[in-house]
DNA sequence: TTTTGCATGTAAAGGGTTACATGATTAC
DNA sequence: GTAATCATGTAACCCTTTACATGCAAAA
């Protein structure tokens, strides 16, 4: 379970409400820790309970009230206590290899076809990497070296979206055949 | 929801029992699709409760008694069907990953330890990937072309591995700096 | 005027993990 | 005698998804 401390790594960066930590999962934890708006929700009361973050009312002019959430030091002290802790290799679910893998039943255009499609998908989230990436290639050797932990996870994307496109091609040519 | 078609999948090739099948998972589909025990059991009684799978009891000298279950021909419909729906793209939740990104909060040598303790497991696998793979290059045209479609997904493990690995190089490396 | 964006939730169902449980045989 | 392998399961809990639900403001 790392939705609760991905929330924690966020608002340990900044205050924030659970509509803000949802847009904020889309444009850079999203690739590679995924959440709805509801369990982010659920996360947030659940974690105000435990005392790791608090919540804030910001009024705002026509705009819905905004709940503000905040860590606390005993939820920077559960954080850091996670770090120091082994994570367990990830495990991976990959319902289109599993389709592949009996895909002897089915025609092999139905396959190309999904293939086609996936491949059109990962193509524009690499080019949504390398955007990131070239605006902080751009960026000054000091705020490098600041974003550097998280650009050495947009790495992680870039790399694995290359492999990702590198086999489909070669498993589109070989199902050709 | 994927595990009830990769069992069917798997079935499909083989009538087995839910401890056959968990050692399938672990040589073959689980590279790519994880299951453990409870779960295997746990779905066999539900798509046999479907009337997708049947079973048989096999009596054993000397072993407890073995649940044999077969695919029926619902099964296989059920199975066909799937083949040729969409399957949505893959969903990535992976702690390291937020682990790092988060990575500020604690000291560098935690990470690069836990990056290399990650790096021996990802070696591990790749190496048992390879093998699998030279065996079946060293199989005849017919049994390669025979098994194609489970060969793809083992390409797609071995990019996958080796971009991994590549990118955990990269990353020690500039943690290091 | 319809859609997008802001902002928040509840409830039910489905899927996965952890802990607990049994019991025989074979290999070291 | 101890561990590993064979073989199967239940129960509780936790996590995730889907469906349902509301309501205002700004832009198209």
């Amino acid at each position: 379970m790392s939705l609760k401390h991905a929330i924690l790594v966020l608002l340990e960066t900044e205050p924030s409400s659970g509509y803000d930590l949802l847009k904020q999962f889309k444009n850079s934890l999203g690739y590679f820790w995924n959440a709805k708006h509801q369990q982010i929700y659920q996360q947030l009361k659940h974690l105000s309970s435990e005392g790791l973050i608090e919540c804030r009312l910001e009024k705002q002019a026509g705009k819905p009230d905004k709940k503000v959430y905040k860590i606390t030091t005993s939820g920077v002290t559960e954080l850091s206590s996670w770090l120091t802790e082994p994570v367990s290799p990830n495990k991976i679910n990959d319902a289109l290899l599993v389709k592949i893998y009996g895909g002897h039943l089915t025609l092999s255009r139905n396959l190309l076809s999904e293939l086609e499609d996936h491949l059109i998908l990962h193509q524009t989230t690499l080019l949504q990497l390398k955007e990131i990436e070239h605006k902080y290639l751009s960026l000054s050797k000091n705020l490098q070296k600041k974003y550097q932990l998280p650009y050495i996870t947009l790495r992680r994307g870039i790399l694995g979206e290359e492999a990702w496109l590198q086999w489909a091609n070669e498993a589109i040519k070989m199902i050709k055949k």
